[in-house]
DNA sequence: GTCAATTAGTTTGCGCGCAAAATATAATGC
DNA sequence: GCATTATATTTTGCGCGCAAACTAATTGAC
């Protein structure tokens, strides 16, 4: 018979351990006033403030029309403004606000949090990492057939 | 310093492999009219029909105000019927209907073809498959700890 | 220099994902 | 029997995720 059945365990493995993976940010990102993938693109700029949403798309591998109305919720809450880039008038030039960078400290003890209750064996921990790397430059490279 | 950069690997790596790999559903869906959840609930049906909304939201993992609207539309397109349970006038009866079982033989190409292109190598696919059952048993039992 | 093509970002529309509240039926305590 | 509690499903509200259409600025062709 097909493979209707062995195939609903690969994806759909990945597919609900992800939901689960977010659904055990929540409490935790809660508190902050932050979402998950508002929590990512706070990583992001916590590492290098002052991209464009071109780059920070690329960073965070979210659509630029899903970045746009996380960005305009978190200029909202008062943790980053969003400035004309002077040259190109094109790009929007993303900044932390002193409020957004104080954030980071309050944020220092999720990732641990999140560690030990999901994946306390580093080793597996890794190889799931690499395994997931792996599968999402595969099928970016069909996708973007003209790319690093 | 912190792990928040680190801990942004592992999870971000989990959230843009799945997000990506439900991308690539979508042009071999898209010609049956079906999403991916969607895909997952006709998965579950084709293999046990008649089954309640929480038996499918077991099986599928999927919350039941989820599956409410996805079952709706896939009642629209005539796919399934909703039928009260007789004994238990709660519970929903989910049947398949002709059309509904007909459609099982329009995607038996799609696990392989989604096989193919995102996990030729039958070794890590299984592997990954494994790790996320194991993260995802692990983040379940802390949310349901009088569970299997 | 001007106009077409490209690029950056936003908007729109739809379908989840899920917590919390609501509804309705069934089981339980007494 | 009847009130309380539990269970199954639906509804509501909000935030993505993303394709497609749109706007506005820049680059390229000539």
């Amino acid at each position: 018979m097909s493979y209707l059945k062995l195939d609903l365990q690969i994806c759909h493995s990945l597919y609900s351990a992800t939901n689960a993976l977010i659904r055990a940010y929540r409490p935790l990102l809660e508190p902050l006033g932050l979402t998950y993938p508002q929590y990512l693109v706070m990583l992001s700029l916590w590492e290098q403030d002052g991209i464009s949403v071109k780059t920070l798309s690329e960073h965070t591998r979210l659509d630029a029309g899903t970045l746009t109305p996380i960005l305009k919720r978190l200029e909202d809450k008062g943790w980053l403004r969003r400035t004309v880039y002077p040259g190109d008038e094109r790009q929007k030039r993303l900044e932390l606000t002193k409020a957004g960078r104080k954030l980071k400290s309050e944020a220092e003890s999720v990732p641990e949090a999140i560690a030990c209750q999901a994946m306390p064996d580093l080793e597996s921990a890794t190889q799931l990492k690499n395994l997931c790397e792996t599968l999402y430059r595969t099928l970016k490279a069909q996708n973007d057939p003209g790319n690093t």
